[in-house]
DNA sequence: GATGGTATTAGAATGGTTCTAATTTGGTGG
DNA sequence: CCACCAAATTAGAACCATTCTAATACCATC
């Protein structure tokens, strides 16, 4: 496993134990499986990768050890009404994505020059106590663009 | 029926009409109820609604209308994976939204000081072809903060 | 070993959205 | 006035991601 992987994960327990959740072999293939991937994976990509090595694993164990990073505050979820929602267990904290309306790819968008509004701001601004936002831009992404134009599913 | 109300619907009908759709009674008072409330209904709301004039109305017109107003451009969806889809009539541009994880009610975040991304400038950094964006900010709303504190719903 | 609490499982239930096939409506031309 | 066609509408089934439930497996501790 990648360093770095290793290092994510490690944070993800850490912050799992605080909250008193027992880290089991399970829940730590599903920690290293987000933490090994920026292709905001589903629930089922994790199910997927964690039957490699636990072949009985049920569905349930994923959702409920998402709730429980959710609950930790070690994943972003992305939600959908159409098609599944997509985890970001790298970067937790909300960010910017990009949203690929045909190959239904998500990516981080790296903020370069981009000034986010924080949140603090907008709560003085409105009353609201807020504890996250989500800011997405949809489009076609370059390699879409290329092939040849397919169409374009909603959303 | 308030004097911009009418003009929006109006808008939405030449929008429509532009596409060739043709604006039955039933689709107008779809379009009448997404223009006289700033309140994001969801497909229920717009049912109930549109029931009260013509009560054999289905679900599936309900639906089947806002496709056709999506395709105009006419209605702004947000989607949520747990929760019904909301639907924005009376500003379908992107435009950012603060969502109450208590009640969920959803308003628009009048942009004030807030200096919006352009799409346009996202495109050329990014390589991707982009329609449109979302930002949403979480949170609870001041009416939630003051009654008795409830149990904060996900997402 | 027995006990108790947690983790896990399979499958059912839920609920919003989409699909389908049948029916109704409205306009056009005979 | 009627027959015909296309579009609109309906009721209900299908779909599918997610959540729930009840039973079982696991594991530490005594």
């Amino acid at each position: 496993m990648d360093l770095q992987v290793q290092h994510r994960v490690k944070e993800m327990r850490a912050s799992m134990s605080e909250l008193g959740v027992n880290v089991t072999p399970r829940r730590a293939k599903v920690l290293e499986t987000l933490a090994s991937t920026d292709c905001h994976p589903t629930v089922n990509d994790i199910h997927s990768e964690v039957r490699r090595i636990y072949p009985s694993t049920s569905l349930a164990t994923i959702y409920n050890t998402i709730e429980l990073l959710k609950e930790a505050g070690q994943v972003l979820e992305l939600e959908f009404s159409g098609s599944p929602n997509r985890y970001d267990g790298l970067r937790p904290e909300s960010h910017p994505h990009l949203i690929c309306l045909s190959c239904r790819s998500v990516e981080d968008m790296d903020v370069f020059e981009i000034e986010d509004v924080s949140l603090e701001r907008v709560s003085n601004a409105t009353g609201y106590d807020l504890v996250r936002q989500r800011t997405d831009y949809y489009g076609i992404c370059p390699v879409c663009q290329r092939g040849d134009e397919r169409s374009v599913i909603e959303p």
